[in-house]
DNA sequence: ATCCCGGAGCAG
DNA sequence: CTGCTCCGGGAT
């Protein structure tokens, strides 16, 4: 299992191979050295709940790809707050206003013992032809993409490159919290403000936007100006807003120019600076939103969102104290019972303190009390592979009650776990080798040969029934030990059949083809079955049940059997025809999300720790049909090949003809149409991908294509306006009151005609 | 609450 | 390598 750690700041992240007993304090560690943060400073979070060192990631329900966040903390004690006086009082004008509240953080720890920490790393410090240290810049924050006021600590060499340490220049950001940026992040501090009749079409200026609510003071990010609307009574000022250095727009952005349009600085060579070049930069900052919409930071309003919870009064700050869990703020005197001092070590607010016997670190409180004293004493060290892993996708395009194809799914698609199967909706069972219901029928079925009498011979196979073993002791498969008799999933596969239900004795299908199709999907485990797939799942298309009865197996018990007949157009996947119809389709294995590069990254680790080894790891990858990449081996490797296939993949002549007549989709079917040539699968996801509905996140049913190229669903995009908001629920373009909503017929088509059935699930 | 044609660790 | 052991999750 292998698990996402994040920093909140969204600088470092990774991908870390751990057990269900993996400890929070291993964790810890394990991300320290990843991340190159000291131990002692660091703290993770699931789901909004601090993870306790000696609890393991069982004890707070996560699994396979959940994400992890973690906090670096800057300063070992940072829960005192302390309001400054202002340094200059002529300055307080709405620009100023971020840098009136001055928070500082009350440093109790010896701040160059922590540098040494952290320099572990090896830095020259070197010079820029562009930039010095001191310099005023502006960075983009990758997560935000919009530009921010910085300032160069230093420029260091790390390795070949040039790395510029800065720190942002905000007030509340004093502590040394300098990050590492590239060249490319940064540029001159903005300082000229263009005057709005000198603005022209096509220029790339710097302005004010705010991405969710235009009307509202956003963050500063580049803009191609594309229309300027310059009269007496108004000033409109309208284009594109580049989100950071990504590729990333969003066209036709109104700009409120009350804030300033700036112009772009281009670096300046150090030897062209003039005397004037460092008193340039203006000494307010630039405004940004407020960090309390509550008080929109006013120091002289009562806020309980920003300051005490209780009083609401911005006074005392040494006496006002943080919660570790939820950051609301208390004045110690206001809490009840009051304390007479900060704290030492953390502090938890009475919302989020627990008595300290129960067990309050963990997730759910009942259900982790339960899962605890089942899993505590266990010596096993689980949980490192797939075996009793969540999903983390499902499939929403057709119901699970649903019969027949996945619409999307080809015959000949092949999945390393049963996880994956599930997740694509074809067999959603994990273990179960029937899905159903009794009472309507069987869905899909997995054929693994793990019953004894299964006969396989293609087109046709013998299948066994489900039951009549003893499970107890929390197993999933055992030895026959009683008679199976005909209910729950058996009497499922029966109902299949194009009989009247027998229970007794069986009964032969009259007209087999009239049955009700089931899945079928064969598993590599069926060694003895010259049909099945080397590795994995494969699905294999539909069957029909042609007859079933009762018979004694060779554990002496009663087994229920079941003949089952192809009945599918496509090719089997083991004829010829059909290995052809796979390679045109460009089907590839599907392993779970970050499977292969937690693999690449286990291959790696383990290589360097010792190459003694070097014979295993390949016998375990070739088991999971991954191959080490070495030169000799370049034209064989399945990986690499795979990766490019030329899949000679075209779509239907039907399809190609609907996509062609949805002109208003035009740019986003051409983005689709790219991934041709990696074949069907991958064109499908990127389908889903582009056509998913940003309300529902669903493919789009009965799509609304807005001006602003953004398709919804029309029932999606009336609860919107229901709800009275009149814009585009992607970005937020505005959209009359009375806006008639019509549906694409041409869009409607086209996803219809490729995923067959999906309207049922809605 | 019960059922279940997985999947990995561990002992021999 | 084989067989035994042990566990969670999702649908019923």
């Amino acid at each position: 299992m292998y698990v996402k750690c994040v920093t909140f700041d969204n600088r470092h992240n990774g991908i870390f191979n751990v057990s269900k007993l993996t400890t929070i304090a291993q964790m810890k560690e394990m991300v320290s050295t990843k991340f190159n943060a000291p131990l002692d400073r660091l703290s993770l979070y699931f789901q909004g709940k601090h993870l306790e060192d000696d609890c393991n990631l069982h004890d707070y329900s996560i699994n396979l790809n959940h994400v992890i966040q973690v906090r670096i903390k800057p300063v070992e004690l940072e829960k005192i707050r302390i309001k400054s006086e202002p340094e200059d009082k002529e300055n307080i004008d709405d620009n100023a206003r971020v840098a009136d509240e001055k928070i500082e953080i009350k440093e109790e720890v010896n701040i160059k013992e922590e540098k040494v920490k952290i320099k572990e790393e090896e830095e020259i410090e070197t010079t820029s032809d562009h930039y010095q240290a001191g310099d005023a810049i502006d960075c983009t924050d990758t997560t935000v993409g919009a530009w921010y006021e910085a300032v160069i600590l230093k420029i260091v060499k790390k390795g070949d490159s040039t790395v510029f340490k800065v720190r942002w220049d905000l007030p509340e950001s004093r502590n040394d919290d300098a990050f590492d940026v590239e060249e490319t992040s940064i540029r001159p501090r903005a300082w000229r403000t263009l005057d709005f009749n000198d603005l022209e079409i096509g220029q790339k200026v710097m302005v004010n936007y705010n991405l969710e609510s235009p009307k509202e003071i956003g963050h500063w990010y580049d803009l191609t100006i594309s229309k300027i609307r310059n009269v007496r009574t108004a000033k409109e000022l309208k284009g594109t807003i580049h989100i950071g250095d990504t590729e990333r727009t969003i066209d036709d952005c109104e700009i409120n120019i009350k804030h300033g349009v700036y112009q772009i600085e281009e670096p300046v060579l150090i030897s062209e600076r003039d005397e004037t070049f460092n008193s340039r930069v203006p000494t307010t900052r630039r405004i940004i939103p407020a960090e309390c919409k509550h008080c929109n930071d006013n120091p002289k309003r009562n806020c309980r969102e920003c300051s005490c919870t209780v009083c609401g009064k911005k006074t005392d700050p040494h006496h006002q104290i943080l919660c570790d869990e939820c950051d609301t703020v208390y004045h110690i005197s206001c809490l009840n019972p009051p304390l007479a001092e900060i704290p030492q070590g953390d502090w938890y607010c009475p919302d989020c303190k627990v008595d300290a016997d129960e067990i309050v670190k963990i997730g759910e409180k009942v259900k982790t009390k339960k899962k605890q004293s089942k899993v505590v004493g266990t010596n096993r060290d689980w949980g490192k592979g797939m075996a009793c892993v969540a999903r983390t996708k499902q499939c929403t395009i057709v119901g699970k009650d649903h019969k027949g194809p996945i619409p999307g799914v080809e015959v000949g698609q092949t999945w390393l776990y049963r996880l994956q199967v599930s997740e694509a909706g074809v067999h959603r069972p994990h273990i179960a080798g029937i899905s159903g219901n009794s009472n309507v029928c069987a869905y899909s079925l997995v054929f693994s040969g793990g019953y004894e009498g299964d006969e396989d011979n293609g087109d046709t196979f013998l299948y066994t029934g489900s039951g009549g073993r003893d499970l107890s002791g929390n197993k999933r498969t055992a030895k026959q030990s009683r008679d199976q008799v005909l209910t729950l999933m058996n009497k499922a596969l029966a109902l299949n059949c194009n009989a009247k239900l027998d229970t007794k004795n069986g009964a032969v299908a009259t007209n087999w083809r009239k049955g009700i199709p089931i899945r079928v999907v064969r598993s590599w485990k069926a060694k003895h079955s010259k049909y099945a797939p080397e590795l994995g799942y494969r699905y294999d298309g539909i069957y029909k049940v042609v007859k079933y009865w009762p018979e004694k197996g060779k554990s002496g018990f009663i087994v229920w059997r079941y003949s089952l007949k192809r009945d599918d157009k496509s090719p089997a996947p083991w004829t010829k025809a059909g290995k052809a119809e796979i390679e045109r389709l460009g089907l590839k294995m599907v392993y779970p999300d970050n499977f292969e590069a937690a693999q690449e990254e286990k291959n790696e680790q383990e290589n360097k720790k010792e190459n003694d080894n070097e014979q295993k790891n390949e016998k375990e990858n070739e088991k999971r049909g991954l191959k080490r990449k070495t030169k000799n081996d370049a034209d064989t490797n399945e990986v690499s090949s795979a990766k490019k296939p030329k899949a000679d993949f075209q779509l239907d002549k039907k399809i190609r003809d609907l996509i062609e007549e949805d002109q208003s989709n035009k740019k986003i079917w051409e983005r689709c149409m790219e991934l041709i040539t990696e074949g069907s699968q991958a064109f499908n996801d990127k389908v889903k991908l582009e056509f998913a509905c940003p309300v529902c996140q669903e493919l789009v049913y009965k799509p609304v294509t807005l001006s602003c190229t953004h398709n919804i669903c029309i029932s999606c995009l009336k609860r919107s306006f229901k709800a009275g908001s009149y814009n585009c629920p992607m970005c937020r373009d505005p959209l009359d009151k009375d806006y008639k909503m019509t549906e694409n017929k041409e869009l409607s088509s086209a996803l219809l005609t490729m995923f067959p059935g999906y309207e049922n699930s809605r």
